[in-house]
DNA sequence: ATGCCTTTGAAGGTG
DNA sequence: CACCTTCAAAGGCAT
C-alpha cells in the first residue's frame, strides 16, 4: 500500500508537507561533519576520479582511449568491442565501490513515509502546509524567484560538479537546482496569470537543463494551471477512480495552451503512444497521466484485437494494459535532473557509468540537498497515490522482462544474494540513512 | 529486438 | 522484523 500518511501519527495527519516543526536537529553532527569533509575533500571529484581510475586500472595496457577528454580509460567506444566488453564486465565490480559513510538520521526523530527525517526539514522559504499539486510551470518564467528561494544552492553545482579539468565543461552552471527550484516554487494561491510564453519545441538532447528541469512527469503533469475534471482513465477495472479532492480537482489537465510552455521532459504529453485515454488525441481528456505508459510502448491498434481469439485478445489486452509506472524516488529524481550535467561534463553516455557517478554525488550531497529530493519524492508518491489509490507497485511486477540474473542466481547461489547478485554487498554497505523512529 | 548494466529508494512478499 | 525481490530512469552495449 502506498505510504501516504492517512492522518495518523503525530504529524498532524494529512499533508504535513513542509511543516515547520519538522525541522529536526541531528545528533550525529560529527558524522555530518564527516560527510561535509568528505564532500569537500573527496566528493564528486573523487567520484569520477575513482571511476576513471577503475577504468584505467582495468584497462591497463589498453591503448589510451578517447573517452573523457584527457582521461584515459573512459573511452569505451575507442577500444575493440571485446576489450570494451571485458571492461564493461569489470567496469565497476560490485565490490569496487567504497561508499562513503552513510548519512544517518538522528535517533529519536520522526520520519514521514520513509524519508529520512532530515529530509523533512522545512525547505527554505517554502510555505506550509503545501499542497503537492500546487506547482506550476509558471515557475519556468520565474526562475529568479525560485533561485531566491534557494540562493545558497546556486553555487552548489560548481562545488559539487566535476570541476576536474578533464570534466569541466561549465554547462552545468546554467541550472542545477532548477528542477527543485521550480518544483518548490509555489504559484500564487489564485493560480491566476499562469500563462508563460510559449516556447519552441524542445529537444531532449539539445535542451539541457537551462531553466528546464528534468522533472518527473508526475510533477510536470500537475504543473499545468488548467484543470480537467479527472485524470486519464488508465485502468478502470483495476485502478479506482482517483480521489477528487478539492486540492486535486484543479490540477488534472493540460490544455493545448499550456503545451507550449512544457519542456521537453513532458514529451509524454503529445506522444501518440501515450494517448491511450478515453478521448481524442490532442484533447486534454485523452492525456494520460505521465506515469502511464502502454505496456507495449506502442500505440494500441484496437482493430487488431478483433482478429484475435478471445484468449489471445485477453492476453494481449492484459499485456497492453497501460502501465502505471512507479513514482520516482528521491535518487531517481536527482538522477533525472543531474544526468544531463554529468553527460555534458564528462562526455559520458553510458548510463551505468553515469549512474555510478551520480550515486556518489548523491552521497556527497548535503542533507539539505538530499532533503529536497526526498521531499519531492514524497510529494510524488502522494500525488501518485491520490491519482491511483488502488495501484500497487506489484502491478508492474513481471511487466519488465525477467532478467537473466535469475539464472545467475541459480548457477552461483551457494550464498544469499539477490537477483542482481548485489545484495550481500549492499547489505554490507552501511545504509545511507537509518530509518527514523517515530516518537 | 531485447536485455544488461548501474545507481538508490520504495514497496511488497516471505519466513 | 529482517531480509529479499522488483521496479523506477537512462542509454550504450551485447546477444
Amino acid at each position: 500500500m502506498p505510504q501516504l500518511d492517512s492522518g495518523g501519527g503525530g504529524s498532524g495527519g494529512g499533508d504535513d508537507l513542509g511543516a515547520p516543526d519538522e525541522l529536526l536537529a541531528f545528533q550525529d553532527e560529527g558524522e555530518e561533519q564527516d560527510d561535509k569533509s568528505r564532500d569537500s575533500a573527496a566528493g564528486p571529484e573523487r567520484d569520477l576520479a575513482e571511476l576513471k581510475s577503475s577504468l584505467v586500472n582495468e584497462s591497463e595496457g589498453a591503448a589510451g582511449g578517447a573517452g573523457i577528454p584527457g582521461v584515459p580509460g573512459t573511452g569505451a567506444g575507442t577500444r575493440g568491442e571485446a576489450e570494451v566488453s571485458a571492461r564493461r564486465r569489470q567496469l565497476l565490480p560490485r565490490g569496487h565501490r567504497a561508499p562513503p559513510p552513510p548519512l544517518r538520521a538522528a535517533p529519536g526523530v520522526s520520519s514521514v513515509q520513509g524519508a529520512p527525517v532530515w529530509a523533512l526539514a522545512p525547505t527554505p522559504a517554502v510555505p506550509a502546509p503545501l499542497t503537492p499539486l500546487r506547482f506550476s510551470l509558471q515557475a519556468l518564467g520565474r526562475e529568479h524567484a525560485a533561485q531566491r528561494l534557494f540562493p545558497d544552492k546556486l553555487p552548489e553545482p560548481l562545488e559539487d560538479g566535476l570541476k576536474a579539468p578533464e570534466c569541466a565543461s561549465g554547462m552545468y552552471k546554467e541550472t542545477v537546482y532548477s528542477a527543485f527550484n521550480l518544483l518548490m516554487h509555489y504559484p500564487p494561491a489564485s493560480g491566476a496569470g499562469q500563462h508563460p510564453q510559449p516556447q519552441p519545441p524542445l529537444h531532449k538532447a539539445s535542451q539541457p537543463a537551462h531553466g528546464v528541469p528534468q522533472l518527473s512527469p508526475l510533477y510536470e503533469h500537475f504543473s499545468s494551471p488548467h484543470p480537467t475534471p479527472a485524470p486519464v482513465d488508465i485502468s478502470q477495472k483495476q485502478v479506482p477512480r482517483p480521489l477528487q479532492t478539492p486540492d486535486l480537482s484543479g490540477f488534472y489537465s493540460l490544455t493545448s495552451g499550456s503545451m507550449g510552455q512544457l519542456p521537453h521532459t513532458v514529451s509524454w504529453f503529445t506522444h501518440p503512444s501515450l494517448m491511450l485515454g478515453s478521448g481524442v488525441p490532442g484533447h486534454p481528456a485523452a492525456i494520460p497521466h505521465p506515469t502511464i505508459v502502454p505496456a507495449s510502448g506502442k500505440e494500441l491498434q484496437p482493430y487488431d484485437r478483433n482478429l484475435k481469439t478471445q484468449a489471445e485478445s485477453k492476453a494481449e489486452k492484459e499485456a497492453k494494459k497501460p502501465t502505471i509506472k512507479k513514482p520516482l524516488n528521491a535518487f531517481m529524481l536527482y538522477m533525472k535532473e543531474m544526468r544531463a550535467k554529468v553527460i555534458a561534463e564528462c562526455t559520458l553516455k553510458e548510463s551505468a557509468a553515469i549512474n555510478q557517478i551520480l550515486g556518489r554525488r548523491w552521497h556527497a550531497l548535503s542533507r539539505e540537498e538530499q532533503a529536497k529530493y526526498y521531499e519531492l519524492a514524497r510529494k510524488e508518491r502522494q500525488l501518485h497515490m491520490q491519482l491511483y489509490p488502488g495501484w500497487s507497485a506489484r502491478d508492474n511486477y513481471g511487466k519488465k522482462k525477467r532478467r537473466s540474473r535469475e539464472k545467475h542466481q541459480e548457477s552461483t547461489t551457494g550464498g544469499k544474494r539477490n537477483a542482481f547478485g548485489t545484495y550481500p554487498e549492499k547489505a554490507a554497505t552501511p545504509a545511507p540513512f537509518l530509518p527514523m523512529t517515530v516518537l
